[in-house]
DNA sequence: CTTACGGCCTGGGTGC
DNA sequence: TGCACCCAGGCCGTAA
């Protein structure tokens, strides 16, 4: 599952390869991931690539116009939960799920497979991108220690959706959420508003180390996951909560937990990250010495 | 406005 | 052997 670890390490390879090539045709197979199939077809050939870089989970291709006087596009990819975007010799077979080839310059072909089809991919004038990256958070590599508190701080809703929700942070996922969160001794459930600043600064610190850590492994290959050149990434090995359900937490030997948050499984350690006690409200200490009432329950 | 939740898309893996 | 079911991430609609 890609996510901002997977997506940097495409990108980086993706740098190594693509710069300075231009399109020469584009062959597309099924389109329903496709904003505007037509548009590819028609605007992608004669392009040259300038540059690959990565905002948030998206891959971005900035290309030069196609002729003068041409605007200059840009293209996005989002590789969803199962998307590959590999560099290949232009003969090599197509593998099962290839949907779209682009012919290069170079005697080579640039192929986007995705099995389930739930990556995204458009081709519009670089000036309308906004229309793409303009709802998206604080790329958390680059924000500072007072954004990120700032920008959790404020919200009531779960931490663990907080750390979800591309429009706060961009580019976190599952895996990477849980890993920060059990890093940080912080319960998924616990609400933004309500942590401390010294948890949001251990938090902080967790983001940063597990992402940094994750792109040096290369990314985390949990089933479908390649890089560039189609290799798998290893920091899978090195997960403490993300899938260890039952198994034993690295710090305390507590069996790990899976509960479900923001609709998501989440993974943590029941003593390292003790759950959050109960809202108060106004009137649960009479309720709840008020025997004749049923006190409102949350659901577990 | 914010938050929570359920449904939808797809198809590989699992378990009966 | 076949087949129903679960689940993944992002997005959208709805309700409180």
């Amino acid at each position: 599952m890609p996510e901002l670890p997977e997506v940097e390490t495409v990108v980086r390879g993706l740098k190594a390869a693509l710069p300075g090539r231009r399109i020469l045709g584009v062959r597309l197979a099924k389109t329903d991931f496709i904003d505007d199939p037509a548009v590819l077809e028609r605007d992608l050939p004669g392009t040259v690539i300038q540059q690959v870089r990565r905002h948030g989970k998206f891959i971005v291709l900035e290309l030069g116009p196609a002729r003068d006087g041409a605007e200059k596009l840009s293209l996005f990819v989002h590789l969803g939960m199962t998307g590959q975007l590999v560099v290949y010799p232009a003969e090599a077979p197509a593998r099962p799920h290839t949907h779209v080839f682009l012919a290069l310059d170079d005697g080579r072909e640039l192929r986007y497979t995705d099995i389930r089809r739930f990556g995204r991919m458009c081709l519009m004038p670089r000036a309308e991108q906004a229309s793409v990256l303009g709802d998206l958070g604080l790329d958390p590599l680059e924000a500072t220690q007072q954004e990120f508190s700032a920008a959790l701080h404020a919200r009531k809703a779960h931490i663990k959706a907080l750390l979800l929700d591309q429009r706060v942070l961009r580019g976190m996922g599952n895996i990477y959420t849980d890993e920060s969160l059990w890093r940080a001794r912080i319960h998924p459930r616990r609400l933004g508003a309500n942590l401390t600043p010294k948890e949001l600064r251990a938090l902080y610190h967790a983001v940063q180390d597990v992402l940094n850590e994750a792109i040096r492994s290369r990314g985390s290959s949990i089933s479908d996951y390649v890089d560039s050149a189609g290799e798998q990434g290893e920091f899978q090995l090195k997960h403490r909560a993300y899938d260890r359900e039952g198994k034993k937490c690295f710090r305390c030997r507590t069996p790990i937990r899976r509960i479900i948050v923001a609709g998501r499984s989440s993974y943590f350690c029941p003593h390292c990250q003790p759950t959050p006690r109960r809202r108060k409200t106004r009137n649960s200490k009479r309720e709840n010495r008020n025997s004749k009432h049923v006190s409102i329950s949350r659901k577990r």
